[in-house]
RNA sequence: GGAGAGAUGGCAGAGUGGUCGAAUGCGGCGGUCUCGAAAACCGUUGUUCGCCUUCCGGCGAACCGGGGGUUCGAAUCCCCCUCUCUCCGCCA
């Protein structure tokens, strides 16, 4: 949410950024401003009058104690009056305040100067990659038949349990998922990140904080009967911590990573790309969460990019990194690195990292603020978060990529986790 | 799930209709003292919105779990919701 005084100050320049993002503001912004004068106009004089209206009250709290009854009898005449007035006022404000407030949530966040322009995928500018795309044989198998092959996921058994896209881990496919969420975890601890194991269902609240409602409702697993939202990523809740607190400038930047299964319903996205792992229902990721003081935020961007890559580069696996243009990027976001690992066999790149800073689009919404030593006033932090990373599009590559006669070959990194060097 | 009790400032804890944004203690911050520190003493100490102000700030409104109501006036009375605690039941 962007901070009311930046629409009334700067009206114009927010409009112009927001075209990176093929977002006309102009309309909306009117109407902001609009609401927002009379808004104010309409409190200044309910201020007043209730003003009016407690020292009324004050001198007829003295006047009774005074015992001159038929004088504050007379006071209270005039109060009658200015209730009405007051009343009719502050009910024509709560309709004006709800208005302002979903005209402001309409607006996305204002993309950072380095965002390069473009309307999808292809306009996204590449920062550099690493690593030679592995050759393997013309009857090398996608990860799909491979996982059938060696008998470590079963989808089919996920859809009797639950449904589509809620995959059965088995054996050693199970292992290597808790090899990989022990190695991201390990790697962040030595990075500084605390780890936190937080709720996987959040309310309401939490699901406003971070920007998932009330817009992106349907993407999210509902308990109806508790209005708990199953979790789409652990950003929700660990970022929703700083929910409605005042920091001390000098704990920031915060740094927290956690291990959470993810759900996401993925509405109307299925197609023909998203065979396999490439598109879940259900799975497991680790996040890394930052507050950050909003001098320094990108520099916190930047050290959480390299992480990401320190991970990637752990697992062997070629990668590119990606700036994302403004038609691309998130509605909350202001810079956006997109991480993928090229996935040999369906000779395709693979999104498995995003990270992100939402500067104080988030924070406001949480109402995440930061004071800095002896100041009277608080400020919006900055918040970010990356995955680091999520495994299953990683998954896909490590079999794909490390497929031999023998086997899938184990990254070196992963064998103290997994106990095994091969999967065959 | 049943019965009861409760929710007050960073924390503890008073306050049951009238200058109560709220006593007191602790903590925090500033100062005196000290070479320095501790102790002691003095002072200070929330948030949001609006109006005014060149800065410092000033004035007004709102906030005592959340929402509604009664009243000239609500932390205090009434209703609804949420949460916490105690006992019972169930249970990984």
């Amino acid at each position: 949410m962007l901070a009311i005084n930046l629409i009334r100050e700067k009206k114009e320049f927010i409009i112009e950024r927001l075209k990176v993002k093929n977002f006309d503001a102009e309309e909306i912004i009117n109407k902001v401003l609009l609401l927002d004068s009379s808004r104010r106009e309409i409190q200044s004089k309910t201020d007043m009058m209730q003003g009016e209206m407690n020292l009324i009250s004050k001198e007829i709290g003295s006047l009774i104690k005074d015992g001159k009854r038929d004088e504050a009898e007379a006071a209270k005449q005039k109060t009658y009056g200015l209730k009405e007035e007051i009343k009719i006022l502050s009910e024509k404000l709560i309709p004006i305040d709800n208005d302002l407030k979903s005209e402001i949530l309409r607006l996305p966040n204002l993309p950072h100067e380095s965002v390069p322009l473009g309307h999808g995928a292809d306009d996204n500018i590449e920062v550099r990659h690493r690593g030679n795309k592995p050759q393997i044989p013309d009857n090398s198998l996608p990860h799909w038949d491979l996982i059938k092959k060696y008998d470590i996921i079963d989808f089919e058994l996920g859809i009797k349990l639950t449904g589509a896209g809620f995959p059965v881990y088995k054996g050693k496919g199970a292992k290597l998922q808790r090899a990989l969420i022990s190695f991201f975890l390990d790697e962040g601890e030595k990075a500084g990140y605390q780890e936190v194991l937080p709720p996987i269902m959040v309310n309401e609240d939490s699901g406003f904080g971070t920007g998932q409602l009330p817009d992106k409702e349907g993407q999210m697993y509902h308990a109806t009967l508790d209005n708990f939202y199953l979790v789409p990523t652990a950003e929700v809740p660990v970022t929703n911590i700083y929910r409605d607190v005042i920091l001390n400038a000098d704990i920031l930047p915060i740094k927290n990573m956690a291990y959470t299964p993810c759900f996401r319903r993925e509405a109307g996205s299925w197609g023909a790309h998203v065979r396999g792992l490439n598109r879940l229902h259900q799975f497991d990721k680790v996040e890394i969460v930052r507050i950050a003081h909003p001098d320094h935020s990108y520099e916190s961007l930047e050290e959480m990019v390299k992480h990401v890559e320190g991970l990637v580069v752990k697992l062997d696996l070629p990668y590119r990194i990606l700036r994302l243009c403004g038609g691309d990027m998130s509605f909350t976001s202001a810079l956006t690195y997109d991480f993928e690992v090229w996935s040999a066999a369906q000779k395709r790149w693979l999104e498995v990292s995003s990270v992100s800073n939402f500067e104080s689009f988030q924070a406001n919404r949480l109402k995440c603020r930061f004071k800095e030593k002896g100041d009277k006033q608080t400020r919006l932090a900055h918040t970010l978060n990356g995955s680091a990373l999520a495994l299953p599009r990683i998954v896909a590559a490590l079999l794909e990529n490390n497929q031999t006669e023998a086997g899938i070959k184990i990254p070196k990194v992963l064998i103290p986790y997994t106990g095994f060097e091969m999967i065959s």
